[in-house]
DNA sequence: CTTGATTCTGACGTCCACGTCAGGTTCTAG
DNA sequence: CTAGAACCTGACGTGGACGTCAGAATCAAG
């Protein structure tokens, strides 16, 4: 697949796929005239990202777990992350579900004005 | 209250305080000699920004939701705001529970070879 | 072989919630 | 009255995930 392709397919822009690369998160091969040429999983994989993004992990943090992720085994330092993360992202939905309740407070009430 | 106090007990920085009242967010007496004075409540109002803020809120739309928060009176065009936020509140926490789960699938398999 | 779409590599720009430093003023305890 | 803590106003710096533009090269179709 080429980059647009993929772009396309995870809904990210063709920058954004770049980048990753920079940040050691994604590889691709290359045509003979310099082209990235990806790997079929790369849709999925980006998709993830997006998700650990979306969770608050930097790139640096991604790129410390993908060993782990991709061999399956870990150092204890590294599982001892990925608690610190799990522990984090508990929190973190703790948190955006009491906003999210907080809004449904102003929501109920400006209704409660208007009707 | 001074800035000092409300920012300690807040729990954010003296700086961010100055910085929330360049954006309309907080409002502040001054003494004669031109300290700010705030009152009782901003304490309670920082902490609710902070939580919109976590939960993805710029400045900017916490400003324009600011009227309906205060009087409690909204616009339709600040409902619709509103059902967005509590919409994509509940996307982000949706995502975010995901990851979680994506997360643990990692650990289990981490401990599953270490065991 | 030509054309138009796609991709390439830099490299600077952007947004946002502050951090931080400079240089000066005000407040408060003794 | 004085020292030190707290505060003031600019204004530049920061980090992260890209956006965007320039200028050139490659690719796929006819």
């Amino acid at each position: 697949m080429r980059i647009g392709e993929v772009a396309r397919s995870a809904g990210v822009s063709v920058r954004a796929l770049r980048y990753y690369e920079e940040q050691g998160l994604l590889t691709s091969d290359r045509t003979p005239g310099g082209h990235r040429e990806y790997a079929a999983d790369a849709v999925g994989r980006v998709r993830f990202y997006q998700q650990l993004y979306a969770a608050g992990l930097p790139s640096r943090r991604i790129a410390e777990l993908l060993p782990c992720i991709d061999t399956g085994t870990t150092t204890a330092e590294q599982r001892d992350m990925l608690d610190a993360e799990r522990a984090r992202l508990q929190g973190r939905i703790a948190e955006l579900t009491d906003a999210l309740a907080r809004l449904d407070e102003i929501v109920a009430a400006a209704e409660a004005r208007s009707a």
